[in-house]
DNA sequence: TAATTTCGCTACCTCAAGTATCGATACCTA
DNA sequence: TAGGTATCGATACTTGAGGTAGCGAAATTA
């Protein structure tokens, strides 16, 4: 039961012989969004995700090995890279911040985001995928910008990004600006603040 | 299909006639925890806890309406009261971190605690549960405990919980207590801090 | 035209949640 | 002691979702 996420068929500089796949993982990718969004995690089935883009269900898995292998793609295509805009580490940790609140409270990401966290929970394999493809870019550019070791930037986005979906999933409503305000204000003091500039 | 969790027969003053439940709740809560803690929440099925416990399917759902509300019952089980020791604000909250800290890392308590919460994302009825008879008790003491305002407690809860939570569900392995401690370091000093003894 | 690959479609498998039923058992009351 | 009642374990079943297998049709290259 592989993770293999991208199921592309190997590039060779040569075009391969044989019918070309059809350019509908956007269509996917945005069906998914709006099926999770419409009925909930769960209840957004496989089946469901397929008519809502209007393909068969065995051409997803042919591209995707398996629904949370779709889901981390649909994530990474909703998330796109992270905008680290300011010069100073608190305006970077605040975009930052902003950035993520704002992606979970789009229709469909955040209970995207949160289920398939869920099913990684007691899932190893896909555990890996989402931590290798999702959090790793992530946290890399974020040690990058910031210049802090590895287990500090770990522990700022298991704080932020824990909150952010805590309050989601026990309410399903994604926190206000007022509540993401808050968070900043508690986080950043914590990680240097404004003390050093980049 | 309800969520009514406590299945105990209405009790009148006069014992009811017929054959007496059978003393087996608490056999049931550590055969959950301990299927859980070794095959994780989705794998650890009705069947199988029932199995663990020496107990027929049948008679969990006599006294549990569904897997969920027995993961509730059987956290509250392992919660137990919060102890809040201490005298200062501080000494309130760092103890309630730790403690609730301790408990997710006790075995299955913590797989158990972000499986039903991962379940409660998309089924509302579940969520209302796990709101009303597992977060709301200790939601109020800690008001009471604190004076703060409500929102401010949800937002203290969602920080420590899915923090905690999140740190598991990505790596498999709860927090450490050196991660733990900078927890306590970075929430204390947003929460007013010693400034006003209890 | 022949080879190759993806397409939609249908049928199927596995597994887990939850339900139905039945005889056996334990308790209370008369 | 006998009868009523509710729980017990056991078995079988229904429903739904993830995922697979195999088909003929369609799209591309050589």
């Amino acid at each position: 039961m592989g993770y293999r996420v991208d199921m592309t068929p190997a590039t060779t500089s040569a075009r391969p012989p044989g019918r070309p796949r059809s350019g509908v993982n956007d269509v996917v990718f945005a069906a998914t969004l709006s099926t999770v969004h419409e009925l909930g995690y769960a209840r957004a089935t496989v089946d469901r995700i397929a008519a809502a883009a209007g393909v068969a269900k065995t051409t997803i898995y042919r591209r995707w090995p398996s629904k949370g292998a779709l889901i981390v793609d649909c994530l990474l295509d909703a998330f796109g890279p992270v905008p680290l805009q300011g010069t100073s580490r608190s305006e970077l940790m605040s975009s930052a911040i902003h950035w993520i609140a704002a992606k979970i409270g789009e229709p469909g990401v955040g209970d995207a985001f949160a289920g398939v966290f869920s099913d990684a929970i007691s899932d190893p394999a896909l555990r890996e995928v989402l931590s290798a493809r999702l959090q790793d870019p992530y946290r890399l550019a974020l040690q990058d910008a910031l210049g802090e070791p590895e287990n500090r930037v770990l522990f700022f986005i298991d704080v932020v990004v824990g909150t952010l979906l805590h309050r989601l999933g026990m309410t399903g409503v994604p926190m206000v600006d007022s509540d993401v305000a808050e968070l900043v204000q508690m986080v950043l003091p914590h990680f240097g603040g404004d003390a050093d500039l980049t």
